[in-house]
DNA sequence: AAAAACTTTCATTTTTTACTGAAAGTTTAA
DNA sequence: TTAAACTTTCAGTAAAAAATGAAAGTTTTT
């Protein structure tokens, strides 16, 4: 009797799926530098289509009250969740932004304020380094290699401006373009 | 008598302003998913114009040996250091890749493939879910959204592989026209 | 083939970062 | 105006990530 390789194409249920996106989303986030609950939470929103309280979110993810507010005020802040009003509600619902070329935007505006800015600031202080008689050549050397950061570091600042306030359309016209 | 504000423009010596770039250079890595004291290797990379070697290093940062091994290892693995043989040393000394541009170029590529690639991975999976009687909506829906996730992400991958196989020269040209 | 010179590994410790939950604060309703 | 319903804060705790350093592993020299 001969042996046989036997594939199983394995298909998700609905829940195992939701829960497997949740976790990857949230690793994603955190080999980033954004903290996985974060990232979590953003996921939840991405894959529901009906808005979640903060309680809908504790229990789905099981986490802490505190920790669930402040993510969420955090991601309100990145301009990834919206406040939605229920009638007869009193307290707050949310909805995710499902736009993915607009969450890239915003999570990009987010960042380079965050972090791009305030490098660019210490290599524009790092450029004026004074030189004494002996050390010349290296603060030279020194100061062209800062300007060269600070150079490339501002054009992708620019870039970024550009893109995070540009239309979908023109940004996937000329992209496609380009990479074709 | 009136009261004159007056304005100092503070120049550094040049090893404050190294170690703060170095400083600077190991925070913006650790907002980024890479740990500090990589960065802050690659950061006295970046500024030394002679070869180091690990003990170099290792004084340098003020480390230890293994922590020093470890991450100039990974830095030799992404493309950032290069081995260098000095005539009658028998330990091996390093030396940065300067080019800002090749610098980005091997970033993306080790991080694409890190991180990218994995998460493309479960995208794919995640499209078969499936559904039962009840819930035929709702899985269309997740399926949808997660599809859109991933024609997107394989769009940024595609344009990642695009961008670091190419010559600096053919990209500013482009880029630079777009984003005039 | 033994010693010296150097590199790598990895169990343990340290540091950093994130999370919890109770208390304080705020808003709305009665 | 006070109680109820909800949100926010933050000191303390827990979890995760990174660093240490001694021991094991290599390679080179004598």
């Amino acid at each position: 009797m001969k042996l046989q390789k036997v594939y199983y194409i394995y298909t998700m249920e609905l829940e195992e799926a939701k829960d497997k996106f949740i976790q990857s989303w949230g690793s994603l986030g955190s080999n980033w530098g954004i903290n996985k609950t974060m990232a979590q939470i953003h996921a939840l929103f991405l894959i529901s289509e009906e808005p979640l309280s903060t309680e809908d979110v504790m229990e789905s993810l099981q986490i802490s009250r505190g920790n669930t507010n402040m993510n969420i005020r955090t991601l309100l802040d990145w301009g990834l969740l919206y406040k939605e009003f229920k009638v007869g509600e009193r307290r707050e619902f949310f909805t995710g932004e499902k736009d993915i070329w607009k969450v890239g935007q915003r999570v990009m505006r987010a960042r380079q304020r965050q972090e791009l800015e305030p490098m660019l600031n210490v290599l524009l202080q790092l450029e004026n380094v004074k030189s004494t008689k002996n050390n010349e050549k290296e603060v030279e050397a020194f100061t062209k290699q800062i300007k060269n950061i600070k150079d490339i570091s501002e054009f992708a600042d620019k870039s970024l401006t550009k893109i995070s306030n540009s239309e979908r359309t023109w940004f996937l016209k000329v992209f496609m373009k380009i990479m074709k």
